[in-house]
DNA sequence: ATTATTTATTGCAATATTACGATATATTTT
DNA sequence: AAAATATATCGTAATATTGCAATAAATAAT
């Protein structure tokens, strides 16, 4: 096999664990956490900043915006990145939900 | 390639994207969500309420219990699967200061 | 128009993940 | 001791991910 049976699962699942996944990586991590200690969009310093080929760069950057997490604009020559604010709200949210969900009670195991 | 180079990260980077990782998964989720809708230990319940192997589960469960999400008790015949407390606490932690750390400004992009 | 600059895409090799049948292990019941 | 029950592990096939060199595409500067 080797493909996840998403049809098995809710809606909510599966979403919750797409934005996981493209969050689920240091490289996204780090450039996630660039965008954001910048405040501002960011053009073009990412791979100065990571160590990793701009292919690979452009890749990891293209799979948080497919998720939906960051936005980018066409800058002159460059491309300028930053969070998408709606969606890292939501994100926010549906996190809090989750990991809010449990409350430490009396151990029992 | 096709193995992450973690060197190139920080420790912090590269303990989020493993916990995230444990969790990007829709059974992994859903199992995560079972164990807390419960509000207690669960034993064995999952391979009838999920529709997946037993194999498949057990190895689901592994991950979870590898990254620290989740901990286990032999129960004679049967194991027990329960929230871990503190790692939950500081994954919930982690990822506020994570997910907080963004703050919506005039969009640039 | 040519050259430089920046980002995206393609192609590919190495590795990881997902799923499950078969089998092993461990405990309880008979 | 044998059978039943519950979980773990092994082996394996299918698919996905990661990383990068090479190359393409698109705009800016000369």
């Amino acid at each position: 096999m080797g493909l996840t049976r998403t049809e098995i699962f809710t809606k909510e699942q599966n979403e919750l664990a797409i934005l996981l996944k493209a969050m689920a990586h240091p490289a996204r991590v780090a450039i996630l956490q660039h965008i954001i200690a910048s405040k501002t969009c960011i053009c073009g310093d990412l791979v100065d900043e990571l160590g990793l080929a701009q292919a690979t760069i452009s890749q990891h950057l293209k799979e948080l915006k497919n998720a939906g997490l960051i936005q980018g604009t066409i800058e002159g020559v460059s491309v300028c990145y930053c969070i998408n604010p709606e969606n890292w709200e939501k994100l926010k949210n549906q996190l809090n939900l989750f990991l809010g969900g449990y409350v430490a009670s009396a151990s029992c195991c």
